[in-house]
DNA sequence: TCTCCACAGGAAACGGAGGGGT
DNA sequence: ACCCCTCCGTTTCCTGTGGAGA
């Protein structure tokens, strides 16, 4: 354990952790100088107060889609033009027409409420504040697959370049998903992907190169050798060439050093801090979602430890479990802890939100099994999310999810 | 073949929170 | 203070599906 001291003591390992931050961006973004370029291109109209193109942003988890975007929006915003306006809206918060909207409004409008008005409503202030002064317009949508009626709102957006007399409105959306555009209006479709960008997944050399870079600026001089980076770089490309994973195990890495009073980061640090960066995404997932969806989670954990009990009639797919046997669990769970239970076509929608998450494998029930269920299987080790739900779930400072503002 | 079972998942309705107008 | 509105999480209702058993 740390004493005060020891905490207050200046670091062996770091020289500004601030830097190894997956939200910090840097000066200079090497490997993405193309896409960067590529969206400045989108946006470059808009600047002259032409309205932009649209431009849809795709790539997976950690290949700079949201710094990059960021990075532009930054450099944007120091220029001395004030007829761009510009809304960065993430879309697991913000996640429906209204709340995007709504989002947009009071960016630009702070002094104007923020309920009881309707869709129709902001939509009206919005055109009045455009027109003021042929203002244009930049909605950068990022995860923009979590927008439930996004139909609704790219057709809203959209709509406004037809209202308005001058000005416009361009749309920059980001997302890590290929598959949500299948069930897209093919008109949002083809609006949304007036242009495309796909962020390629680093190589491991690039991501050397990345982390080497943060290292100069956030390690002490030797603290942290090439070997180690190398190692941690290779160890994040084989998770999908993912750049937040390779920063997270290095500060994570930086702290375990710290903690054994080492000198600099050894080999084993960077080995149990990439084990923990594993574990992490799944708890953060798990520790986000609600209550009862937790609890779903957690039944489903105790069958699959237990066995199910109508596995007697299904020989041979043992490891899978029935819906209906969980949505009982569950139900039987939440009155042994005096909780109130969700009805059984909202536990149907968590399903298939975990199943969304990867938390959880399913399919239709077919030939050989009773009537048409469900059968649902954990993706992860029960032992480990079991430990996690319950970690969460009972501890005792849990008054009611801290939704920080 | 018919009916039942055990669900899936869409649509609509409900009710409370938070806001405006008078 | 009162009634109105909107949104959103949730429930209720309903139709669909396919194997099991009579």
């Amino acid at each position: 354990m740390q004493t005060l001291n020891d905490l207050l003591a200046e670091s062996k390992i770091f020289q500004n952790r601030e830097v190894l931050s997956p939200h910090y961006i840097p000066k200079k973004l090497i490997f993405r100088e193309k896409e960067i370029n590529d969206i400045e291109k989108a946006i470059a109209p808009s600047l002259k107060g032409e309205k932009g193109r649209n431009l849809f942003i795709y790539g997976k988890t950690g290949t700079g889609k949201t710094t990059c975007t960021k990075y532009v929006i930054n450099e944007i915003s120091t220029l001395p033009n004030i007829k761009t306006k510009i809304s960065y809206i993430n879309c697991r918060i913000y996640n429906s027409r209204y709340r995007v909207l709504n989002k947009i409004v009071s960016d630009h409008l702070p002094n104007y409420a923020k309920r009881g008005f309707g869709t129709v409503d902001l939509y009206e202030k919005l055109i009045n504040w455009m027109e003021e002064d042929t203002k244009v317009l930049v909605i950068a949508l990022d995860e923009i697959d979590m927008v439930k009626d996004l139909d609704d709102l790219i057709y809203t957006l959209t709509r406004i370049n037809s209202d308005i007399r001058f000005g416009g409105v361009s749309i920059i959306g980001i997302s890590n998903n290929v598959s949500f555009k299948d069930d897209l209006d093919p008109r949002s479709l083809s609006a949304l992907y007036e242009s495309e960008l796909v962020f390629p997944s680093y190589y491991a050399n690039e991501l050397y190169a990345i982390i080497k870079d943060r290292v100069i600026e956030g390690f002490k001089e030797n603290a942290i050798s090439d070997e180690v980076l190398h190692y941690i770089a290779a160890a994040a490309a084989k998770e999908g060439g993912d750049a937040r994973f390779s920063l997270n195990v290095l500060s994570e890495a930086g702290e375990y050093a710290e903690l054994n009073n080492e000198d600099s980061v050894k080999m084993a640090d960077a080995e149990k801090a990439i084990q923990k960066a594993g574990e992490d995404a799944v708890y953060e997932l798990i520790s986000t979602l609600p209550y009862d969806q937790k609890l779903v989670l957690y039944s489903i954990v105790l069958i699959a430890e237990s066995g199910g009990s109508y596995k007697k009639l299904s020989d041979g797919i043992d490891t899978y479990i029935f819906s209906g046997e969980i949505y009982s669990r569950y139900k039987s769970l939440a009155e042994g802890l005096h909780k109130t239970f969700k009805s059984e076509r909202w536990y149907r929608n968590y399903i298939s939100e975990l199943e969304t998450y990867g938390l959880i494998s399913s399919f239709e029930s077919g030939k050989g099994i009773r009537g048409h269920t469900k059968l649902i299987k954990l993706i992860y080790p029960s032992k480990k999310i079991k430990k996690v739900i319950e970690s969460d779930l009972f501890s005792v400072s849990d008054p009611k999810s801290p939704d920080e503002k």
